[in-house]
DNA sequence: ATCATAGATAGTTATATCACAATATAATGT
DNA sequence: ACATTATATTGTGATATAACTATCTATGAT
């Protein structure tokens, strides 16, 4: 260690493998969705997510998708609904990230 | 409250205005940049950010000037240096957050 | 005044994301 | 089989972001 003192910068693949993530979550609808079904119990249905958001339902589709293929949220069929929940609670903190703003 | 019991839900307003900071930050380069800055005690150079990334110089300059466009850098002129630093330390638990991944 | 160093900006092309409308699929009830 | 409710997908045009090259500006040294 000569004059550079700072040794455990999280590497790039890390970031790179992370960053998206964040990203795609870092949506205000998406945010929203996130921080809904955070505050229920159980995993919730489309219909009531598109209530929750008061957002037309193929745009909450969509964003639900996006979660989805980020590992952020689950989903499951139960009978004739989906009920999604949130899959990866590490994303969690960036709630906590806005709330402390 | 009838049936929803979920009452304090992060308003769509902060949401929108926190949101894009979030975006602006969850980019490669750009959390290493902040990564680096914040492992750091003092302001560092654009040159001593540019050896940290190992990136080209045009490239590092856009990303410093985004992030400070979000106010999440700040940056001061010092002789014939310009120094950065964290100007806003609630964007430091992004990299907590990445860190637990 | 000229030069070197440090840093910022502009231009460009490719790609990604957005919101929205329209349509499709899936399961259930009659 | 048909209608209904629940959810997903597709297509589109507008806008944003990415990485890169080239150029520009600012400060300080000789």
């Amino acid at each position: 260690m000569t004059t550079n003192s700072a040794c455990s910068l999280i590497d790039m693949e890390t970031l790179e493998r992370i960053a998206p993530i964040i990203r795609h979550t870092a949506h205000p609808l998406r945010l929203r969705i996130l921080d809904f079904l955070s505050s229920q119990e159980e995993p919730q249905t489309v219909t009531a997510i598109i209530e929750a958001c008061k957002s037309p339902q193929a745009i909450v589709s969509q964003q639900l998708r996006i979660l989805k293929d980020q590992n952020v949220l689950s989903a499951r069929r139960e009978r004739n609904h989906v009920k999604y929940s949130v899959a990866n609670s590490n994303v969690l903190l960036l709630l906590d990230c806005i709330r402390r703003h």
